[in-house]
DNA sequence: GGCTGGCCCTGTACGC
DNA sequence: TGCGTACAGGGCCAGC
């Protein structure tokens, strides 16, 4: 599942590949989650910006048209690269540029979305329009952590994958954040000292899995096809029934708020 | 306004 | 071998 460090690397494979590039035609399929690709048409791309797990194109004015935005979400399953067969079963949408090549949207599960949205106007993506702090940012402090898990009695997992403490975590890096720093998944109240190595910890997760190109553990593939490197280096997810690397207890599988979790049971309180 | 749970969606694994 | 079922989970939304 493309996370942060994912959707980063898919960014910066991308960004000089369509900086610059017109759109000279598009196809998309017609449900209303792809459906508004091809407004992009005509449109020539400025830049490729990450926020979260969104990509988002800018895309200059064009025939009196403002600025917009060509944002894509990977969902789950989502792939995007110029090599995928636009004609493939489950090639959700594909802009030709004016350079030949073709930029395809792959998405087994259809959990993706793409939208084409006015400049700055990310009121059609609700996620995307509350979205956190960009975890390596200056707006991301121990501090703000803190006082934003104490705005909410949800459990502290919950919390990181709703994207509005901290953008960009999912289910991978929250389990492997969450167990670097010591805190269980569901717990509901979080202290200033549990909140700032909560905050180092998802800045380091998210930089490992960054520095190793992502984490593939079966969709996921970077622009040129290839995988990820970091399951290799996963502590925590995946891992239940396995012995914790910190205290040799075996690691335990539980479900929180219907998302699969894997934590200590022993050093994880 | 915040929280919870259901739904979308399809390939894979597993049991019978 | 073939069929049915459970499961994976990010984001949205209805209901409380």
């Amino acid at each position: 599942m493309p996370e942060l460090p994912e959707v980063e690397t898919i960014r910066g494979a991308l960004a000089p590949l369509l900086a610059g590039r017109t759109v000279l035609a598009a196809g998309a399929h017609p449900s209303a989650k792809f459906s508004s690709a091809p407004r992009a048409v005509g449109r020539t791309v400025v830049d490729v910006r990450r926020r979260g797990k969104y990509l988002l194109a800018d895309l200059a004015p064009a025939a009196g048209a403002p600025r917009a935005e060509l944002v894509v979400h990977l969902g789950m399953t989502g792939q995007l690269g110029p090599d995928l067969d636009p004609d493939g079963p489950h090639a959700r949408a594909w802009w030709r540029l004016d350079d030949g090549t073709t930029l395809v949207f792959r998405d087994v599960r259809r959990f993706g979305r793409i939208a084409v949205l006015d400049d700055g106007d990310h009121s059609a993506l609700p996620t995307l329009a509350a979205l956190g702090p960009e975890p390596f940012g200056d707006g991301f402090t121990p501090e703000g952590l803190w006082r934003a898990l104490g705005r909410s009695t949800s459990r502290v997992k919950t919390q990181l994958l709703a994207q509005r403490v901290v953008a960009g975590v999912g289910n991978i890096y929250a389990d492997e954040a969450l167990w670097r720093a010591g805190i269980h998944p569901a717990a509901r109240r979080v202290g200033r000292q549990r909140a700032a190595r909560l905050h180092a910890a998802v800045r380091g997760a998210l930089a490992d899995g960054l520095a190793d190109g992502g984490t593939t553990l079966r969709d996921y593939r970077t622009v040129d096809g290839g995988e990820g490197r970091h399951q290799a280096a996963l502590a925590c997810y995946g891992r239940a029934r396995q012995p914790c690397l910190r205290c040799g207890t075996t690691l335990r599988r539980s479900v929180v708020d219907g998302r699969g979790t894997t934590s200590c049971p022993a050093c994880q309180r």
